[in-house]
RNA sequence: GCGCCAGUAGCUCAGGUGGACAGAGCAACGGCCUUCUAAGCCGUAGGUCAGGGGUUCGAGUCCCUUCUGGCGCGCCA
């Protein structure tokens, strides 16, 4: 929608340069905005109050040449004015829209999608939960955003993968065995005693249980140190599996599951510290193995080997991360939870110190979530053991309305998650108001076949029967699609995408109650038809971003 | 104590990289269905953008400072 007019902008500018009536020989940057007075036009651009100085002329003045030397060719503008301090403001003619309109029909269901992204190798990695119990609804944040960042960036033409890093080594997997042998000992009538910080949720229970019924009392004849290591390996695995299905509910997929073992058993942590310690930033004190982060703005020096001589969780993401790097990613976006946003300049600064450009790695951080039912905070205790998992959620509003609700906040501010809105099938619950559109447009549909009217007629409907503004502003609304979609990839922010669908969902359904589709115009209800089956299909590509639904019918 | 993030209408939140008089949605009140889904729409209100300073033609947005809230600052992960 802004190309066009950018060019034209451009043009102007360059024949006044020539004509010596614009001192500027390098423009900035063109920034057209979309006004929020529609008086102000359908687009705004400020470029004259920029100029302004350089061209030590009030910025009217400046606005007035570069208008003068406009020359709309192909008649996009229905009129261009200069008001306020010196904005110059665009208004397209109703042929560009209808112009538009046919573009986006044509585009058919890639319409959104652009190639900015050029192809770019990009790795997301996202949740990397600990499998030491279920998921909670703070999970769920960070699974869903992470999927619809994925998907967002894929539909900008990059090479996505999503990843899951699987903490299956170290000592909350000890204390899972440790925790999941004295359940099995319990129920095996053998009194074992349980470990002091052990896990003490109810599931810990189950997984025993399901490890009797597979395995029998027999793993009570192992010695406790190996019953540990047994336990943790198959709790932690009965517990991934759990995972998955958590994932699975809500839609996500991911490409691998990466494990910290394995990372550990090839020898690429310690390959990692050599590497540190190679290039000088490796020290030795109190029996442990430092790593200087402080030589990179980090307020403190981490460890790598503990005094026993075990790695640190430190040193294994590390590894972790550098293998991102040597597996070609080009960018390498992690999803963490906003209290790791601590472990950001120590992991950037071990990235610098092995030499790998730091910037290719970004961190989104993501906030707590809290529940409220019924007007009231929903109590979690970490504890008391006593949280809302992420299954509880989507079994009592569903994964549409879940991953829709975790979507509609800024990833970095905290959200409340309204569960009984969550599930109010009405206009006030925003997930059912968008998909609400998207099935009308499919309803209107499916009367218009019975007076044989269908897609085909749609698509050959003329675009220059809709005069009404309320269509002009349906299409300009469409044709900002491609536009948020490339801002929130760029910018990362998911968001964005959602409040663009309730504004056009709002767009919509006001239009639907103002104007009979179906008239006794053929001609004027194809026209219509035309303009409906794109907002539909704009619709279904945006809930497509987020990994959500678009019904035919609610 | 140091660092990071936040503070916008009664409530929940937007404010595409500094622009025009600060925007939605809830909640409240009043209207609209012999016609394509009323699971919808229309109308009415609300603000010292936490406070104070600064930068500039112009600040919710950038800088400094104070206050308030959350989170970090482990040889935990």
């Amino acid at each position: 929608m802004k190309k066009p007019l950018e060019a034209l902008l451009r043009d102007a500018c360059e024949r006044a340069t020539k004509g010596g009536e614009l001192l500027t020989t390098t423009l900035p940057p063109l920034l057209l905005t979309v006004p929020k007075e529609p008086e102000h036009g359908d687009l705004a651009s400020n470029l004259a109050l920029v100029l302004a100085r350089s061209e030590r002329r009030p910025p009217p003045a400046v606005a007035e040449t570069i208008v003068r030397h406009l020359d709309d060719r192909d008649g996009i503008l229905a009129s261009v004015e200069i008001a306020g301090p010196g904005f110059i403001n665009f208004r397209f003619a109703p042929a560009y829209w209808w112009a538009l309109l046919r573009d986006v029909e044509v585009a058919g269901e890639a319409y959104g999608r652009s190639a900015i992204g050029a192809g770019r190798k990009v790795q997301l990695e996202f949740v990397s939960a600990n499998p030491t119990g279920p998921l909670h609804v703070g999970h769920a944040r960070g699974a869903v955003t992470g999927d619809a960042l994925a998907r967002l960036l894929a539909a900008t033409g990059h090479d996505v993968a999503r990843e899951y890093y699987v903490n299956d080594a170290g000592n909350q997997i000890a204390m899972l065995g440790a925790s999941t042998y004295a359940r099995y000992a319990e129920r095996c009538g053998r009194a074992v005693p349980f470990p002091e910080d052990g896990y003490r949720g109810d599931y810990v229970r189950e997984v025993a249980a399901a490890i009797l019924a597979r395995e029998g009392e027999r793993l009570m004849q192992l010695d406790p140190a190996e019953a540990s290591t047994y336990f943790g390996d198959a709790a932690g695995a009965i517990l991934l599996d759990a995972i998955r299905d958590d994932m699975a509910a809500l839609a996500i997929d991911f490409d691998h599951y990466v494990s910290e073992r394995r990372l550990r058993a090839e020898g690429a942590v310690a390959a990692t510290i050599a590497a540190l310690e190679k290039a000088g930033y490796v020290y030795e004190a109190d029996g442990a193995r430092w790593f200087r982060s402080t030589a990179f703005g980090d307020d403190k020096d981490r460890p790598l080997v503990k005094t026993g001589g075990e790695f640190t969780y430190f040193a294994a993401d590390v590894a972790y991360h550098r293998a991102k790097y040597a597996a070609g990613y080009e960018r390498i976006i992690d999803v963490w939870g906003a209290d790791h946003h601590g472990h950001v300049p120590r992991m950037k600064a071990a990235m610098q110190a092995l030499g790998l450009d730091p910037a290719r790695l970004e961190v989104v951080l993501v906030q707590i979530v809290s529940l409220t039912r019924h007007g009231e905070p929903v109590r979690m205790g970490k504890r008391s053991g006593e949280f809302v998992t992420l299954r509880e959620i989507v079994d009592e509003v569903g994964a549409d309305a879940t991953r829709f609700f975790l979507l509609m906040r800024k990833s970095d501010a905290q959200l409340e998650f309204d569960l009984d809105l969550a599930k109010e099938r009405s206009a006030e619950n925003p997930v059912f108001y968008v998909q609400y559109a998207h099935a009308r447009v499919a309803s209107v549909f499916r009367a218009a076949e019975a007076t044989g009217l269908d897609r085909a007629a749609a698509t050959a409907g003329d675009p220059t029967r809709l005069t009404e503004d309320d269509e002009l502003a349906l299409i300009r609304r469409v044709a900002q699609f491609p536009e948020v979609v490339e801002g929130a990839a760029l910018e990362l922010e998911p968001h964005r995408v959602v409040f663009f669908l309730m504004e056009l969902a709002g767009d919509f359904h006001r239009y639907y109650n103002r104007t009979r589709i179906l008239g006794d115009d053929r001609e004027l209800a194809a026209a219509r038809l035309l303009l409906v089956a794109n907002v539909q299909k704009t619709i279904r590509a945006g809930l497509g971003i987020l990994g959500i639904a678009a019904p035919d019918t609610m």
